[in-house]
RNA sequence: CGGGGAGUAGCGCAGCCUGGUAGCGCAUCUGCUUUGGGAGCAGAGGGCCGGAGGUUCGAAUCCUCUCUCCCCGACCA
């Protein structure tokens, strides 16, 4: 029996589905836009996604690689290059075949039939094949080589069933594209982008992630290998949260991307491809979300503190704005995580107690609440959006000086991101299950009345074409996925879950959004 | 794309079966009161009932088509 009145109406343990919805809407990150599968991001939302954005381009740059940008429509002929890629997505492109509307005669408006595209236009899901055609033109010699390309871009795959954040028809990204001399140098590439998605996911999101290789069956279309990081949701399905891709020289050769070589021959070269995506945010809410909104990491939170302002509509609220004003400069003069502090002063009118619960939903990592008594006594209450409840269920204030606040400021930031970070992890470890070594076992263990079942540790063969179809097919009639090899496991030390030959690696198998 | 559910005020819903031109709660606005906590009282504003056709004297309500959302599948980089 808990005395506490959270702000959502939805809670974990009952609806997960129903609670991430709500937490989209009540945190005012996204809403709807009337087009099918489309979202609008609402300034909060994509405040992060810009967070995010920095961050991650920080990073990319800091790495050596640039940024470009290419066009959204690709001409269908360059789908038809690389068989295996147009398989994996064909069905899910948008086309424009049009380029003029004309009067229907009815008050509505029609393609013009007169206006039809010679050759039609895709909707880009993706720039392997528009970028691969840049690079044939730009890498002549091995002294061209590597060429690192990044670019910032939405994209659209026409999904059938779409979730906020997580899966939408047309989404935003960054995809890296890069040309390499050898094997060797274009898996070092897809590597380094994965350790950087890896480091990125847990260092600024707080969401710990397993980062490995996919199993054969979930490579991306034309890839020779693919790797990704997992993340766990606090129901303990696993969200692929990022891609590195090794391809090998097929889309080189589909591309006609070759360079001569020391010894004047002509050599393919060897792609790699990684991207992250708005997803991450999705990820993000499923990873630190409560019952009371979002919790927004300090590292990507658009404003890491908010003043609220106790006004009263009186000659009072002068000097409260003053003290408030003092209090804001004194916070944004910190630092916190490498970065000025990012303070807002809510001067919009409306209760501060109001007011303080729209900032719980959105997840503002720290909440000053400033009254008249605060400012006789020189104080502020602070409230920490990572541990909310006190006893009594009631918001759990702290009430520093006004200057210690501010000076300690920095410190507490830094902490809620690592409080963030352990919390995740220490779930994720408790909801990790090993030792599993037969199929009834496995079977039992994700039975429908297990509420939590995260993920489990298998070993296996890893048995590829039919024999790996198999294996898919029967986790399949699971609800189960297989996620990847993690980089870090042990080697393995018995027999194979699925086949009972002599294990090769270990992989984690989960239900997966 | 298959099965199920739903679209009525900013949000959440009732009304629909048994047609007679729309209602509740929250939010908003105004006034008064209150004031260290998600306020109270009174009043007010706001909707061509997702869209298009059809039946009818008359459609939120009945019929057809269509769009969008949610859940379960299939699909999914």
């Amino acid at each position: 029996m808990s005395a506490i009145r959270h702000a959502l109406s939805v809670k974990r343990t009952d609806d997960f589905a129903q609670w991430y919805q709500e937490v989209v809407s009540a945190a005012d990150m996204a809403e709807e836009s009337g087009v099918r599968g489309c979202m609008v991001i609402k300034p909060w939302g994509y405040g992060i996604w810009e967070r995010l954005q920095r961050l991650m381009d920080d990073r990319i740059k800091a790495a050596g690689v640039d940024n470009c940008y290419f066009p959204i429509f690709i001409p269908l002929a360059n789908f038809t290059r690389e068989a295996e890629h147009v398989d994996g997505f064909a069905k899910e492109m948008a086309v424009v075949t049009h380029h003029r509307l004309i009067a229907d005669g009815k008050g509505g408006l029609i393609p013009d039939p007169e206006a039809k595209l010679e050759e039609p236009l895709i909707v880009r899901p993706t720039s392997e094949t528009i970028i691969g055609d840049a690079m044939s033109r730009w890498i002549q010699s091995w002294r061209d080589l590597p060429l690192r390309l990044n670019q910032w871009a939405n994209v659209v795959r026409w999904e059938m069933r779409t979730r906020m954040f997580l899966r939408t028809s047309e989404f935003l990204w960054q995809e890296g594209h890069t040309a390499h001399e050898d094997r060797e140098d274009a898996m070092r590439e897809t590597l380094r982008a994965l350790e950087m998605y890896r480091s990125f996911a847990e260092d600024v999101l707080a969401m710990p992630v397993i980062a490995g290789e996919k199993p054969e069956n979930e490579r991306f279309p034309g890839a020779v290998a693919t790797y990704s990081i997992e993340a766990m949701m606090q129901d303990g399905k696993a969200l692929q949260a990022g891609t590195s891709h090794y391809l090998g020289t097929s889309f080189a050769h589909a591309a006609g991307i070759h360079y001569q070589d020391r010894d004047g021959g002509q050599q393919l070269c060897h792609t790699a491809s990684w991207g992250v995506s708005t997803r991450l945010i999705g990820g993000l809410i499923m990873t630190h979300g409560d019952d009371d909104g979002l919790r927004v990491p300090p590292a990507v939170a658009p404003w890491q503190v908010v003043i609220l302002p106790m006004l009263r509509d009186n000659d009072g609220d002068e000097a409260l704005l003053a003290y408030c004003e003092e209090l804001r400069a004194g916070i944004a003069a910190q630092t916190a995580l490498g970065e000025p502090v990012r303070v807002l002063l809510d001067t919009k009118p409306g209760k501060a107690a109001a007011k303080r619960w729209d900032w719980v939903r959105k997840g503002a990592p720290v909440i000053l609440e400033v009254g008249g008594r605060d400012m006789e006594n020189g104080v502020v209450s602070q409230l920490r959006r990572d541990r909310l409840w006190g006893d009594g269920g009631k918001p759990d204030f702290a009430a520093p000086a006004r200057e210690e606040c501010a000076a300690s400021i920095g410190g507490i930031l830094e902490d809620i991101q690592q409080s963030l970070l352990s919390e995740a992890q220490e779930r994720r470890e408790a909801n990790v299950t090993r030792g599993v070594t037969r199929m009834d076992e496995l079977e039992t263990f994700y039975a429908e009345d297990q509420r939590f079942p995260g993920w489990v540790e298998v070993q296996w063969s890893r048995p590829t074409g039919p024999a790996l179809d198999k294996v898919v097919e029967q986790l399949k009639a699971l609800k189960l996925t297989i996620r990847n090899v993690p980089m870090d496991a042990a080697p393995a030390d018995g027999a194979c879950i699925f086949t009972g030959e002599l294990a090769v690696e270990r992989i984690y198998i989960a239900r997966a959004y």
